[in-house]
DNA sequence: TGCACGATCAAACGAACGTTTGAATTTTGC
DNA sequence: GCAAAATTCAAACGTTCGTTTGATCGTGCA
């Protein structure tokens, strides 16, 4: 129970303030529990930043390597085609984002994840990513046989930082452009536009050798 | 003297740890200074964040909106080519990133910067970016004439995204891939792939409607 | 030469940080 | 129903934070 509401009152807050600039007393206050539960239930400020990700993040992971077995499977051999890929990787994660509530707050702070130098952060994010990102690179290596597998994961980092961006840079945007973003609906008017600039992004032309 | 070399020990420290993790005594023990300095010269940390963002940006800017009025100028009322605006905008920025050294590390500072949730970060990025933002999506709503202006928006944000995860999450990459990514010519193999990307994602066909 | 002013310095400020402690309290197992 | 284990609690720990202070230094102008 209190382990929960920890991590609630932490995610929220790390989504909205950055995991350096929460304490542990907003974390606390804001759960409504004492001061040393966080190092009760999870020793430290640092295990706490693992557990918030951990929670939403291997479950969301073990989905896009079952999206991804489930249609090959499907294919009974068949390359798969990029776009159903696309989907599989990001599928997931973009309902996640659209429901309101908790899920999409988390995937505000997962796009926040990427660029936080913290060391603890970033060796967590890779051990959960690198079987992933392996997998989907050989799926996509199957479906564009033509592009290299250089151009194949460069295209996956790109199609990365256009996903965690347009989730959780979407205050930055109305900042900037004033374009209302805010609303559950929101996110759906996104996502097609999204899916579409990735996969054009994915299948554009490889550029000339230089 | 003693301002510019907190400046450039500011930013490598921002760039490695981010805002909140640095602390005037790494700053001022970096930069070989005395701890007071940064108070006496910027008035406190936070002037000092906005000191750093500004220098660099403020002259990336002014040369995005130079190169933009160039190339229309040199079309003489013709639409511009997508392709040319996306390297009037990002061009620069680029190339910034490619040189080794100061101009790199503030690209990688400013990938992360689009994420900070601190409100002195955001404003002053939502400050200088409005006018800048404004001017390309005309520019672009000229380019592409079939696509509605909220889609360009969205387009845009999604190359933010791109671009700035792209050189701020090299770190990130090479962590989940193994690929090697460092060296001065890491980014003369990115960019290319950036732009076609980029290009191919901003060119896609429009989602149907829903 | 002397004065004035901007710059640098060591030292200290109160506040907030993450963490620890030991007692009080609740829950569990028999 | 009671001992034992798990949890919650108020209080304090030492450390580090950003900032301020007042003395000292260096330099250019009168």
């Amino acid at each position: 129970m209190t382990r929960a509401l920890i991590l609630d009152a932490a995610q929220t807050l790390f989504a909205g303030h950055g995991f350096e600039a929460t304490s542990m007393r907003m974390i606390t206050t804001t759960a409504g529990v004492n001061l040393a539960a966080v190092n009760y239930h999870f020793g430290s400020k640092d295990e706490l930043v693992r557990a918030v990700i951990l929670r939403r993040l291997q479950p969301l992971n073990a989905q896009r390597m079952q999206a991804l077995d489930e249609v090959e499977a499907e294919a009974e051999g068949a390359p798969v085609k990029a776009r159903t890929i696309v989907e599989c990787f990001f599928g997931g994660s973009l309902t996640m984002a659209a429901e309101s509530g908790q899920g999409r707050e988390f995937m505000r702070l997962l796009g926040r994840t990427f660029t936080e130098p913290s060391a603890v952060v970033r060796d967590c994010l890779a051990a959960e990513y690198a079987p992933v990102i392996a997998r989907y690179r050989d799926a996509f290596s199957r479906a564009l046989p033509t592009v290299p597998v250089e151009d194949i994961v460069w295209r996956l980092h790109f199609m990365f930082g256009a996903m965690s961006h347009a989730v959780s840079g979407l205050d930055a945007l109305q900042a900037v452009t004033g374009v209302q973003v805010e609303g559950p609906d929101a996110m759906k008017r996104m996502v097609p536009r999204l899916m579409s600039f990735l996969l054009g992004g994915l299948r554009a032309p490889l550029p000339e050798a230089v």
